[in-house]
DNA sequence: CCCACGCGGAATGACTCGTTCCGGTGAGGA
DNA sequence: TCCTCACCGGAACGAGTCATTCCGCGTGGG
C-alpha cells in the first residue's frame, strides 16, 4: 500500500497548497502557482481533479468544516461568551483555517453542489449562536449580526472581496464598526506594537 | 475656446472615471472600462496619455491632493479633535476623494514622480498631526500611529491590497484594533442598522 | 457645400492561463 | 542486469484578455 500512501500524501499536499493559494489570491490564482508550492506538476494535479472548479470545491469544502470545527471548539474551550466569540474569530483568521477560501462565490453561475449548501448553513448557525451568546451575556454590542462577522473577515482578506462589498452601504457599516473601537478606554489591554516601520513600508505606496 | 473648453471637460470626464474605476477595481482594471464609464473612446485617453501608467500617475497626483484638502479642512472645521479625525476618516472614504487610488503601488518598479514623492509626505503630514492632536486630547487610543490610517484606509479598501497586507502580523494588528470596539459600552451610539437580508446575501457565498 | 479635425470603436500583437500531451524515470519483476 | 510500465514534471496548445494603434466617419467652421 506504499503506493495508495503515497497517492493520499499528494492529494493533502495539493489541498494544503490550493487553500493557501485560493485564500491569499482569490480563485483567480493560477494552478501552476497551486502546483508550484505543492511541489508536484500541473498534470498531477489535473489527475485527481477534472477542472479547476472541482478542486476549489473541495478546498472550500474543507475549509468550511475547518470553521465550524473552530466555533465548536471555541464555544467548549471558554466558558465566558465574549472569549469564545473572540478565540472563533481569532481562529478562522489562522491561515490553515482557510476562512479566505470560503467566502468568495468561484463564480457568478457555480452551481452550489449540495454538500457544500448544507456545510454552508451548518457554519452560519454554530456564529449565530456564538454572537446571540456573547450579545445575552451583555459582551458583544448589541446590534452585530452574524452577517458582520462575514463582512468582518471579508475585509481581514482583502483579495477576497467581490464587486458587491464595495457598495457605500457596507464601507459605512463596517466604519461603524470600526470607529468605536478606536476611541481611548480605560480598559483597552496593552497589547504588542508592531514594527512601526515595517508597517509603513508595507502600506504606504512609494514607501521609503 | 470653445474647442478648448471642450478639451477640458474631455479631460475632467477622463480622470474622473479613471479615479472611480481604479479606486474600485485597482490599476489592474482595464482601459475600456474607464472610457466606457466616461463615455469616450479608447482612443480619446491615449490621445492625451501617452499610456495607462501616466493616466494612473495624474489620477493619484489629484487623488492625494484631496486627502490632504480632506485633512486640512477637517482640522478647521471642527475643532473637536476626535470629531476632526472623523471627519478626515470618513471624508477619505467619499468616493470622490479616491482614497483607494493613492495607496496602491502601481507597480514594483515604478519610477515615482518627485511630484507624487512631494505629495506624499505631506499627506502623512496631515494625517500624523490629525492623529497625534486627537491623542493629545486623550480621545483616540494612545497606540495609534498614522500608519494603522493607511492599514484601515486599505481594509476598507478591499481590492487593492497587495501581497503584503497578507501578513499574518498585519492581520493581527488590524484585528487588535477591530475587536475592542465590538464590545457594549454605555456610549456606544445607536447608529443605523443596514438591511440585513441584503447585508447576509452579499457577504455569504451562494447566498440563498 | 467642402474639408480637415477629432472621435469611437475595431484591429493588432503580446501575454496569461486552463487543460492536454509527451518524453523521461525509477521501482519491481524476469 | 535489463525490460516494463505506471506515474510524473513540464512543455505545448488554444482561448481569452488587455494595452495600444489604426482607420473610416461625422461634424463644425469656412
Amino acid at each position: 500500500m506504499t503506493t495508495a500512501q503515497h497517492a493520499v500524501d499528494y492529494d493533502e499536499r495539493v489541498i494544503s497548497a490550493a487553500r493557501e493559494v485560493f485564500a491569499q489570491q482569490g480563485f483567480a490564482a493560477p494552478v501552476s502557482e497551486i502546483a508550484e508550492l505543492a511541489g508536484v506538476g500541473v498534470a498531477s494535479i489535473y489527475r485527481r481533479y477534472p477542472n479547476k472548479r472541482r478542486l476549489a470545491e473541495r478546498v472550500r469544502i474543507a475549509a468550511m468544516s475547518r470553521v465550524i470545527a473552530e466555533a465548536e471548539s471555541a464555544g467548549e474551550v471558554e466558558p465566558d461568551p465574549w472569549a469564545a466569540f473572540v478565540r472563533f474569530v481569532r481562529g478562522c483568521l489562522r491561515a490553515h483555517t482557510g476562512i479566505g477560501v470560503v467566502l468568495p462565490p468561484y463564480e457568478e453561475s457555480e452551481d452550489v453542489s449540495e454538500e457544500l449548501t448544507r456545510l454552508r448553513q451548518r457554519m452560519i448557525e454554530h456564529i449565530e449562536e456564538l454572537v446571540v451568546t456573547a450579545q445575552r451575556a451583555g459582551q458583544l454590542r448589541g446590534d452585530l449580526r452574524s452577517a458582520d462577522v462575514f463582512l468582518l473577515f471579508k475585509h481581514l482578506n482583502p483579495p477576497l472581496a467581490t464587486e458587491e462589498d464595495r457598495r457605500a452601504e457596507l464601507r459605512q457599516r463596517y466604519l461603524e464598526l470600526l470607529l468605536p473601537g478606536l476611541r481611548e478606554r480605560a480598559d483597552r489591554l496593552p497589547g504588542e506594537a508592531p514594527d512601526w516601520d515595517e508597517l509603513f513600508q508595507m502600506c504606504v505606496p512609494g514607501g521609503q
